[in-house]
DNA sequence: CGTCTCGTTCGTGTATTGACGAATTCGACA
DNA sequence: TGTCGAATTCGTCAATACACGAACGAGACG
């Protein structure tokens, strides 16, 4: 299960409640959507039945954000233990089909952390530039099947709502090809990172292409679902 | 500016706001990213400057969705009053391209409401079925674009949360395509309506199409600013 | 018909929110 | 460096969220 696909729903759920005129309408519509006993909600939250039933039935016209999120939570982790099911049937909606390939994780952070502390978290090496500034979130990119699958157009959304933000190639050989695809993009990331590759094997080519748009570019030799994991554990 | 796009962006800031572990610094992030001063806000919310202040310090650790839903509210409506900018610049990484050449709006209701409610709202005649149900949501789609540039994957897009909705199809002819669309479609909508057609010039295949996959079918003649108006200013 | 389980309603106590306004700090600019 | 407007901090109070558990209702089943 990818975490990208947990958190986007997630977030899709959150939003569609705290919106709602009646958040108690909109969790209830979400716990019989994902087929979830009251019961069971309410043991997995570790409250009592009528917890949920005082929600759902909107004696908490406005409910907080500390709740709605642990409900949301509940709903992923019990739909999880019972194989994800519904998680799947509603991700699918998230996501084209070239995002699901393309796109391994993205995730963008409340307030920006300087890039050293991500560096650190994923034992990069410093091929080129500088690593004094902050980040505001990070993107990890198949390049092979964004080279290969993404429109010009489509390529935008890999910055997710930010620019500033580090791009975090896989499957890469050398390091060239993203660096190229980079060059002739008109957006261009302060931070570059290289997954799964040491730091002689990076073409040499790489660090003449970053210095031209001023990106500082890393790499790590951590495989990428040991990457994803320490991003996705950490809270930033 | 199409509703849709406010709205789902309006929920991901919701979202992203209501899980964050500290809600004040998501909203922060977002007043900055919209480029909009604390008194400003304050101004639109029609409370004090220490108000905002309060809840972007974290002194309220769990705002409700209230007071969350009010504040991107207004983030976007003073940004609609400056033309709108940011909503564009964000509103482009919700969709894909063919997303906003096909689908004018899609809305899912927090609970089911009944399908002759719907219909009288949008001054509809019957063409054949029944209109004794509920439905969950409904999704308005240029019809010519979508045969045109969907694929079959993403054709199930347009059914958004859930496939009990009722399907709105706008620019067509005599309602043909859309119906033999459906009918090799492996989900079938329980409602279909024709926009900007009357009864008479609705093409006899439909019925035929239609009581093959058990499918109400209506037609409206408004047209589609006009539909799309009245079916968003309702409160479902 | 009794009873067992599950869900809902509701009264209640405590903690927190939501809002204000006064006091204070910050930042731009002369 | 002093001044002004804007932003933040903080004390305060009423309203409400949050959680509990007791009481009540509704199906399921023998």
């Amino acid at each position: 299960m990818k975490p990208v696909l947990r958190q986007q729903l997630a977030e899709k759920m959150a939003g569609e409640i705290t919106l709602s005129d009646s958040p108690g309408k909109a969790l209830k519509k979400w716990r019989t959507s994902f087929q979830i006993a009251p019961g069971v909600l309410a043991d997995h939250l570790g409250v009592s039945p009528s917890v949920i039933s005082d929600y759902e039935s909107g004696r908490r016209k406005s409910p907080g954000t500390g709740v709605v999120g642990k409900i949301v939570d509940s709903l992923l982790n019990v739909d999880e233990e019972n194989g994800g099911t519904y998680i799947k049937k509603y991700g699918k909606l998230l996501f084209s089909d070239y995002d699901d390939e393309v796109i391994y994780d993205i995730h963008d952070f409340a307030s920006s952390i300087p890039i050293r502390e991500l560096s650190e978290l994923i034992e990069c090496t410093l091929i080129c530039g500088e690593l004094d500034s902050q980040i505001f979130g990070y993107t990890v990119i198949n390049s092979t099947n964004a080279i290969l699958n993404l429109s010009p157009n489509e390529f935008n959304r890999i910055y997710g709502w930010s620019t500033e933000r580090a791009l975090i190639f896989t499957d890469i050989s050398t390091g060239k090809s993203p660096m190229i695809a980079i060059r002739v993009t008109p957006f261009k990331p302060p931070y570059v990172i290289l997954q799964g590759i040491d730091e002689e094997h990076v073409s040499p080519l790489v660090k003449k292409l970053a210095e031209k748009d001023h990106i500082t570019v890393l790499c790590t030799p951590l495989g990428v679902q040991d990457l994803v994991t320490r991003l996705r554990k950490t809270q930033w």
